[in-house]
DNA sequence: TGTACATCAGTGAACGCGCGTTCACTGATGTAC
DNA sequence: TGTACATCAGTGAACGCGCGTTCACTGATGTAC
């Protein structure tokens, strides 16, 4: 239904207008049309109703598109992570809420976008960087700031493992993540079990909290 | 070099050899030469030295072929897991033993054929069946196996957690092997930082040996 | 105020590639008479 | 023992597809004189 015509071209040093909208399709096609496979350069100028050639204009080439495409979901995996925490606490003035909504937000991102989830930790597109001071850094920082705010609350004398136990429930949560779907129970497709399992593994991986035995 | 000359057809009646040949192939690829993608027909087909079309003599389609590598990598996981386990409980007769002696082949499986094992959980293709008696179920049941000796021998009391223990291992295994090129101080890409982060994660999901505070 | 020109944003056609699948075939081997 | 024939294992050519990337281009807009 699209006028097959040219595009109006952007006003004159507006150019970032564009490079904007080829972001926002890769992100719809992510949420929605998506293919088996990885973003396609070209899936992604249709989806902007440009040419393909158009996009070089804007990114050096696939590679680039996808992997600062990667580099906004880390940000915004990592933002979502520290706002769940910041209102759960402020909300119920509750360390192990803070957690538990961390681990709640992460399984929501995951769960809700699942091709964009799966495209961020299949890491063909290695980040290549350090990992400190990077996006997928920050993912990290957000769990272990959340650990450290619960252990300063409830077992001050083990701080020292705030890093080792946030690793150790990310990497935990994104096992649950890939393979809850494998396992028993699983029948109906339900989130239950997903959840179940997440509760589990905060009360094994943390301290009990100070004043509930 | 090789001749492009036509095969020499199999004897009548072996025609199974053709089709061991084919997953033959399919498992060199997934060692060696593999694609940054999922196994291609074609590319089985030329490692193998035939035409393309003969897959389909074997196989319904590509979908047939690839979960029928699947199934077997899934039981040669199982089996290793179990082998592991049994070696390490008949040099040592140690039930702490045995579960790191799973742990070690799980890791192995996994870094010595990475694209084996991303295959195995990208989970593109779905298992479908029905989660236990399937050689996914069987990767499962060799964890929940060793958890399960563990506990009757070091906290009998606690036997009906073995299941969910033995999930827990499985997952946050999986987790840390997705992850952990990721993590801070994975530099120069040793195996180190996994191979403490395995040990840490055992430490914690299970209790403690009798006989050793 | 008018005009030549540079610049910018974007295009259409084409390239060569590997893919899964289909089709009609070939040629050796075993079997029936 | 000889021969016609069915069967089996496998082939070559072709299909239509979507892909990433390159190329020479177009046409509107702002700027210099």
């Amino acid at each position: 239904m699209t006028t097959p015509t040219k595009r109006v071209p952007n006003a004159r040093g507006s150019g970032d207008l564009l490079r904007q909208e080829i972001l926002d399709a890769a992100a719809r096609i992510l949420e929605e049309t998506g293919r088996e496979d990885a973003l396609s350069l070209r899936a992604v100028a249709r989806e902007v109703g440009i040419s393909a050639p158009s996009v070089y204009l804007h990114f050096k080439n696939r590679t680039d598109l996808i992997s600062t495409v990667l580099d906004g979901a880390y940000q915004a995996l990592s933002a979502e992570l520290e706002e769940a925490g910041r209102t759960a606490l402020s909300t119920v003035d509750d360390r192990w809420a803070q957690i538990d909504a961390t681990a709640a937000a992460y399984r929501r991102f995951a769960i809700d976008r699942p091709r964009r989830y799966r495209l961020m930790f299949s890491l063909e597109y290695e980040p290549s960087r350090e990992a400190t001071d990077t996006p997928l850094g920050a993912v990290l920082q957000a769990w272990t700031n959340a650990v450290d705010a619960y252990l300063a609350a409830h077992a001050p004398d083990r701080r020292s493992e705030s890093e080792i136990i946030g690793i150790h429930l990310w990497t935990a949560l994104h096992g649950q993540l890939a393979l809850w779907r494998t396992l028993p129970g699983h029948h109906n497709d339900s989130e239950a079990i997903l959840v179940q399992l997440e509760q589990s593994l905060l009360r094994r991986l943390l301290p009990a909290p100070i004043g509930r035995p």
